[in-house]
RNA sequence: GCGCGGUUAGCUCAGCGGUAGAGCGCCUCUCUUACACAGAGGAUGUCACAGGUUCAAAUCCUGUACCGCGCACCA
């Protein structure tokens, strides 16, 4: 006897085994066949997954499976990524808890730390995916790294083209530093936080001893570095300072008064100090007036080139200082309460200090242009499309793209120096490494993927490699071809690439999308996806950010173990609705949980009833329609094939427009709400009848099809199901997730995208069927609602009239009975014309029907009288709204013929019951 | 500041031109031989606000308020 409840767990692992083992996630190309491509988000090695990861793998595993089982080559390709910075911090980090810092272990030895840290991240992830249910083969033939010798390749590959059509040069800009990580950064890697700050109001007397002018800024420990003081040239109060020369308080030096048109007059003084070293629009400033670049704050984060009191402190402790020092010096006029933002590292959450500096740069408005076309043109396609827009404005407004970080975790640029020949441009530090090269100062680079044998210039072979790495999304943005090999020109890239679909977070549309499509349009000739369907992030359930400080995380794996990984994806999957952000809740995964065992106990319910060696087995399609042919099938069977085969249509429409949680929830209610609600109570009965044999064949069709249609979302207890069907659905067939998806008694019969068809075998009495079954359905309801009102127990059977005016109606109840007396728990069901009103008896209307249950005693009659005065005062009111419609000529000449049929029949089915209700109260009275 | 999205039952959301829906929660009755991780029934909403278009608006348009998220060199 199988137990009550499903047990997920040893269930999942033994699962996600045998399909590992069995290689069932490996592809190879198939000519005959069209390829299903993603290339998985590589992870980044920093430690566990997270919500965030589980959501994404279980959208490209839905979709993968679903495809699959569609005729598709399908082909997930694993990977993970090394994640530079991030990484890179993680060690640091752990050797901080030895009580080292990486410098203690020189490069060489960090990075073999860091390779060694990979091997277990790498696999701890690789397990989780596993765990999660993701058809990925994750041996190691398999799995790709971007740091791996193949990537490497294609790193570098990708490097020296660029180079050679002359898109990466080296140059000194304003560059986003963080002196916590010691590397520069991107745009895009610096985050804004609103912060509670000051506006202080600085007097700058003039040189002459005059009165000056008073500067607003947010940055005081700046003013050290101030080289002038920028006014709009247009501005009244400051024009006769212009070109004058201001004395700058603490530092003593002399600076100009300047006229810059970007100043605005209306904000806080007017008067803007110009800090050249340490200000982005500063910085511009300084270039078009030639002055002088004075840096104050190094690439640690401390005071230099000032007075001496203040050289070596942090800038924050300098602020603080200088502020004193102002205000003592009474330079100091105001301190405003102020809220601005302020650029944030996104891996470390220090603040950024936008410093002066020679790094490498990738120029983006070339790239850009075809990456533009590809999304106006809808070559590369958004789901939800709303991202189109927000896209290519991003890919308008690009700018030039910093690729060096001062860190050691990552692809060493591939750029080596003759120390010959560059000797002047290179500096080295103490213990010998290479730690600065200077362009400005004569460096002669060589790109090259190895050490260079000998220098062109001086015919040494004394080389030394640039000692920065690449940022890490220049990898990334390689990965949809780079994890087919490229730049080898393989049978298996020209078959894969492009790929079919990205699945991805909106949160790195810029960061990796955008970049992925300008490489691949770039050294592909062709974007690397057609479509991109962005989804959004889990939230709490009340719509919060998951984070660590606030404490409101939840681990996917812990969930898993506690409620199994398909109750994770049900509740995961069903909400994942137009790229909207999922609020989640341990109360979703609950659901899942109970919607999982609903489906294993349906399959409990069919082996309890299944006799050993008896040969029945899962009628298919042909047989079905020979039974319908020959009238075999009853009202129910013909009603629940037409719902499963609508329900497929549904599930087909939904998933080609990448709408999984509507699709997974279309088979929620076809197998809850009719299969098991209505459809399965019916059968009961039918299973102590001669018709056995044929009610378990259907049976076993619409379960083992549900099965297949629920197994791209549900894997594992889809599978584990299955399999013990096997032996009465398709004991040929060894594994589910290598079925058809089920969609041979649906209307289109093909794979998504393609519906539209033929009408399915079920659907030409479709009407029919439907109207019937509501009918019944009805009536059911009625009598259940009145054995409620009346508390009558289930176990309590009740004797029940039901009568009506109209003749064919009565005719189907009095045909199908059977299924009143059963789902209503009915005894001595009377249905007749004409039939009284027993005196003490409950009453309801259904369509055309009278029900009456004689309830001897049961009845208080006021009860009665209130009840059915209250639904006829609904009918009153409906009436009235029909009777409203139909009196205004407006209605009847505009409105849609078939909407004013609809109100004329609704006013009619109103008065028809208003008029029996009224009957029956007057009977009360 | 500009842009995007949201505002519907206690909670989380679906619906996007014809009389308001789901899940969870709540109330009542039941351990009826698949499932109490269940079954049956019930209660609950001026669909943010104000205008407009329409015979008809939660649904389309305009504006307002509030919330969220992007983007931006206001020092």
């Amino acid at each position: 006897m199988l137990p009550k409840t499903y047990d997920p767990g040893p269930v999942e692992d033994k699962w996600s085994e045998i399909w590992q083992k069995e290689k069932l996630f490996i592809s190879a190309a198939d000519k005959g066949r069209k390829p299903f491509v993603i290339v998985i988000p590589p992870p980044n090695i920093t430690g566990a997954l997270h919500m965030g990861h589980a959501l994404n793998n279980i959208l490209q595993d839905s979709l993968v499976r679903y495809e699959r089982m569609t005729g598709k080559e399908a082909y997930w390709v694993p990977g993970t990524d090394h994640g530079g910075i991030a990484t890179q911090n993680v060690m640091e980090k752990m050797l901080k808890t030895e009580g080292r810092t990486k410098e203690d272990l020189g490069r060489e030895k960090f990075l073999e730390r860091m390779w060694a840290w990979y091997w277990v991240c790498g696999d701890t992830i690789l397990n989780q995916l596993r765990k999660l249910g993701c058809a990925l083969d994750t041996g190691k033939a398999n799995v790709r790294f971007t740091m791996d010798a193949k990537r490497a390749t294609a790193v570098f590959e990708a490097f020296s083209a660029l180079w050679k059509k002359g898109l990466i040069y080296r140059g000194e800009r304003m560059i986003n530093w963080c002196t916590r990580c010691g590397t520069a950064l991107s745009d895009i890697e610096v985050e804004y936080e609103e912060e509670k700050s000051k506006l202080w109001h600085i007097h700058y007397p003039a040189a002459d001893g005059s009165k000056g002018l008073t500067v607003a800024t947010t940055r005081p420990e700046t003013m050290l570095g101030d080289t002038a003081v920028a006014v709009n040239p247009e501005d009244d109060r400051y024009k006769t300072l212009i070109g004058g020369k201001l004395k700058l308080p603490l530092a003593g030096r002399v600076i100009p008064v300047i006229a810059e048109s970007v100043v605005d007059k209306t904000f806080g003084t007017g008067a803007v100090k110009v800090t050249p070293a340490h200000d982005p629009a500063d910085f511009e400033i300084g270039r078009r007036h030639g002055l002088q670049f004075i840096r104050v704050i190094d690439f640690t984060g401390r005071m230099v080139n000032c007075p001496e009191k203040y050289r070596g402190k942090n800038a924050q402790a300098a602020r603080k200082e200088i502020v004193e020092d102002l205000k003592a010096g009474e330079f100091l006029e105001k301190e405003e309460h102020y809220r601005h933002s302020v650029n944030k590292c996104e891996r470390c959450h220090q603040h950024i200090e936008p410093l002066v500096s020679e790094q490498w740069f990738v120029k983006m408005k070339d790239l850009a242009a075809p990456a533009i076309k590809a999304a106006e043109s809808e070559e590369v396609k958004f789901y939800p499309s709303s991202w189109k827009k927000p896209f290519i404005e991003w890919l308008k407004n690009i700018q030039d793209w910093c690729i060096s970080r001062q860190i050691w975790w990552g692809h060493r640029i591939p750029v080596w120096y003759c120390k010959t020949c560059s000797s002047a441009a290179l500096r080295f530090s103490a213990a010998g490494e290479l730690s600065r090269v200077s362009f400005k100062g004569g460096a002669k680079p060589a790109v090259s993927f190895a050490k260079p044998p000998k220098c062109p210039d001086c015919g040494g072979a004394d080389f030394v490699q640039d000692p920065d790495v690449l940022d890490t999304w220049f990898s990334s943005a390689l990965w949809p071809f780079s994890v087919f090999g490229w730049p080898q020109r393989s049978e298996e890239l020209a078959y894969y690439y492009p790929t079919s679909v990205l699945v991805t977070g909106y949160e790195i549309l810029y960061l990796w999308v955008a970049r992925m499509v300008m490489s691949g349009i770039e050294h592909m000739g062709r974007p690397p996806f057609s479509y991109v369907y962005v989804h959004g992030i889990i939230r709490d359930r009340h719509g919060k950010k998951m984070s660590k400080s606030l404490g409101n995380g939840i681990d996917p794996l812990s969930m898993t173990d506690k409620y199994g990984t398909d109750a994770m994806r049900f509740a995961i999957l069903s909400q994942a609705a137009g790229g909207k952000d999922i609020p989640f809740s341990e109360e979703a995964l609950i659901g899942g949980r109970n919607f999982v065992n609903k489906i294993y106990n349906v399959f409990r319910f069919i082996m309890m009833n299944l006799p050993e060696n008896s040969g029945i087995t899962s009628l298919d399609e042909k047989q079905l329609k020979a039974l319908k042919a020959s009238g075999a099938l009853t009202l129910a069977d013909d009603w629940i094939l037409e719902r499963y085969g609508g329900a497929l249509d549904d599930v087909k429409a939904c998933m080609a427009d990448y709408d999984i949680g509507n699709a997974v929830s279309v088979l929620y209610r076809f197998f809850w709400d009719d299969f098991c609600d209505w459809y399965l109570e019916l059968a009961k009965p039918r299973l102590e009848t001669a018709d056995k044999a044929v009610t378990l064949g259907i049976l076993l069709h619409l379960f083992g099809g549900t099965l297949k249609a629920l197994h791209p979302f549900m894997p594992y207890v889809t599978e584990e199901l299955f399999s013990g069907l096997k032996a009465y659905t398709s004991p040929d067939k060894p594994f589910l997730l290598k079925e058809k998806y089920p969609f041979s008694l649906s209307a289109g019969g093909g794979p998504a995208g393609l519906f539209g068809g033929q009408p399915s075998a079920f659907s030409l009495q479709s009407s029919q069927a439907e109207s019937s079954m509501k009918k019944i359905m009805g009536v059911v309801t009625q009598i259940r609602t009145l054995r409620a009102e009346f508390e009558i127990p289930p176990a309590r059977t009740v004797k029940t009239l039901i009568t009506s005016a109209d003749k064919n109606a009565l005719e189907l109840l009095k045909k199908h009975e059977s299924y009143i007396s059963r789902l209503a728990r009915t005894e001595g069901l009377e249905i007749a014309p004409d039939l009284a009103r027993p005196a003490r008896a409950a009453s309801a209307l259904s369509d055309a029907f009278n029900i009456y249950v004689p309830l001897e005693g049961m009845i208080d009659l006021e009860k009665e009288k209130a009840r059915i005065a209250k639904e006829a005062g609904r009918l009153g009111s409906d009436l009235a709204l029909c009777e409203g419609k139909l009196k205004s000529p407006n209605f009847i000449s505009r409105a849609a013929k078939a909407e004013v049929d609809r109100v004329v029949s609704r006013k009619a089915d109103a008065e028809n019951k208003l008029a029996r209700l009224e009957t029956i109260l007057r009977e009360l009275a």
